[in-house]
DNA sequence: CATGAATGAGATTTCATTCAT
DNA sequence: AATGAATGAAATCTCATTCAT
């Protein structure tokens, strides 16, 4: 109810087996909320799930909330993590998107509650939902700039950019990854990477925007 | 917890009264998903908004479930009968793009709720939820199709399009026309289609794709 | 609804205080469900009587239902254990009826919520209403048939007579203790030997039965 | 809830429609009462079941309740009717009761809601509960006097054989019609009148009573 | 640190009954 | 006579959170 006596941190814990204590539940959380969903997790459920004493959860966390919105920022950071390592060192900007959507998609199959969790964040906490995508956004932004500074991009609003192609990213995961029975999403990447990079490729242009000509009309 | 009993369809009422009062329920039920949210909306404050008593929402609707599942149905009808309008008579799918994402952000615009009432579903009935993309989807596909035959849009898996150009849709609808503050998302429009425009385009090609080459340096 | 789930014992409490709450809210149960039955009865009376809060009802059982079926369950195995001990060292078979016969008026004059809540228990479990019983029924046929060897009792279908004469206790009880107005049913004891005792003995025959004949007229 | 006013019956229908209907509904409880119990019948389902308007209930019954005390007494009449013909121009009364037991094990079977209702009754309506015993002892007990007077039946308390008689009946219906597979019970009626017969007898006595002893020892 | 018993507000759902048509 | 929409009181059940041990 009250948020800012619910989300404020408690203490770290002081000792290891604190910190594993709390580790279990965080990790008991996310694997209960992202089966049956936040609404229906209760409390009982994921200290169950830890093997820990109901009242243990409150030792650790000020509310479901709390947790909840701890998951969205961890998920947050590890996912950026990830996605950064892997186009660390990919020189060409379209390249580094290939490469990026090829992250995503591997990180949604690793990490199949990610979506559930983040999207559940909409109706608990507004703020970590948007912060979610917020940071995701500007770090794919700045990307962006630099690379139409250089040349590599079409010059466009990087936001609406950088927006439109986590559309694609999210819409693609949870068709291909979430949805998709397990199948390999390797030809779904190469088919986006064909669309993106004409869409992105700044040397591609029309005579009139719009209405294309047919090239040997 | 049952949900072929939950969400087993009441009779339909047998009077104009009956009928007014149901549409009354559910657009109060509308507008309270879409203000405070699936959950926290009880069916009290439902009824509340409706001007009916308690008992009669349980008169028309099994549970709180039925009535988010049907407003997800006919949302998702009103949307695609208003895209369909808007871009019915336009020739070139290039301008069908560009008109049916105005229309699709007027539309959101108008039903500041679609969004709410949408996602919720996932948590409520999964079932509905992937309805509501799925056949979006296979409309979008449907049209895509069409213009790939004609040589409009870029040879691709249509489905992989279909879901990629959702996702562009539903994210810059979400951060321009949802959390965007009341501003005019034309140039958001003029943006998106420049990079539609070339991403779809099949005349623009690239003799090495990946490695651009600048045309005339 | 879901009886698989509403009668799945919840796990017992681990604390001595834990066992001492539980206990108070099954003996309020029975004394609620005595007193005004259990359709009238709600958990909100039950709780209140038993000076707990009403959530606590659901920390120890999983639904109205399954207190009364433990409620049956533990009469069961009460009266029978009452009876059993009662009876215990009385020699003649006969002698064993009219005391197992005193013995249950007497337990059903201490129980007066016997009756209601095995009755009860026919519309909300039938399940546990018939076990009350056949496992009744099974006692009192092993010592009957034994009897018979023994040349004690008549020759007859042990479980035919095992429920008439269960019958007739279940309705003297009903006449005479629950209805009657607290007077003492030694008369009624009495009445009802000299009439079991001819029905069993065995040594009384009639030459022609239906048609029977004086003696020694 | 206010028993005055929701006992109090209703002028009866003065079309024969009218009385078609109050009969419709009235089966259609009985039905419905006994094939799921009276407290989780409702009146919509007993007016489903009669195929009329909900309201329609009220037209001819002041509450449910009302409904179930008169096919309580409706029952109780029928039974005692269907027995008194049975037994009607039989002669002696060991032979009645052998036919009584036999009538009344086919009315059961003939009527399987007799139980039900009867006993649901019990918790709705103690009166119209024990009216229906006691209507019936009377006249058991009627009988059993007279036919002690001529010294057919051994002279014990009538009131306490009438209602020990009732329990063997009831008791043997319970078990042998309504919980029996359909089996035949012509078996159960002749032992349990073997044992009757001797319980009954006047001619047959004990030389010490409860201490029986064997003829030819 | 850890436990688990206890709480009570609040939500969903049912349904007998009334009443205008 | 018959209908069926509307009512709202009341019941069951859940669960985040607190707290004494």
């Amino acid at each position: 109810m009250n948020q800012a006596s619910t989300l404020a941190p408690k203490e770290l814990p002081r000792t290891a087996r604190g910190q594993r204590t709390r580790q279990q539940v965080l990790t008991a959380a996310e694997r209960v909320f992202g089966t049956i969903g936040y609404e229906r997790a209760s409390i009982a459920e994921i200290t169950r799930e830890a093997g820990v004493a109901l009242g243990t959860f409150y030792v650790y966390f000020p509310s479901k909330e709390a947790v909840l919105v701890e998951l969205v920022d961890e998920l947050s950071a590890r996912l950026r993590r990830f996605i950064a390592e892997r186009v660390a060192g990919v020189e060409n900007r379209l390249e580094v998107e290939r490469e990026g959507f090829r992250a995503f998609f591997d990180f949604c199959a690793e990490h199949r509650n990610l979506y559930r969790i983040i999207r559940q964040a909409e109706f608990v906490d507004e703020a970590a939902f948007r912060r979610y995508y917020r940071t995701l956004a500007k770090g794919y932004q700045r990307g962006l700039t630099v690379a139409m500074k250089k040349g590599e991009v079409r010059a466009l609003d990087p936001e609406v950019l950088a927006y439109a192609l986590m559309g694609v990213a999210d819409f693609l995961g949870m068709r291909f990854v979430l949805w998709g029975d397990g199948k390999r999403f390797d030809a779904v990447v190469d088919q986006i990477t064909e669309f993106l990079v004409h869409g992105l490729n700044p040397d591609l242009t029309l005579a009139t925007a719009g209405k294309p000509q047919r090239r040997k009309s």
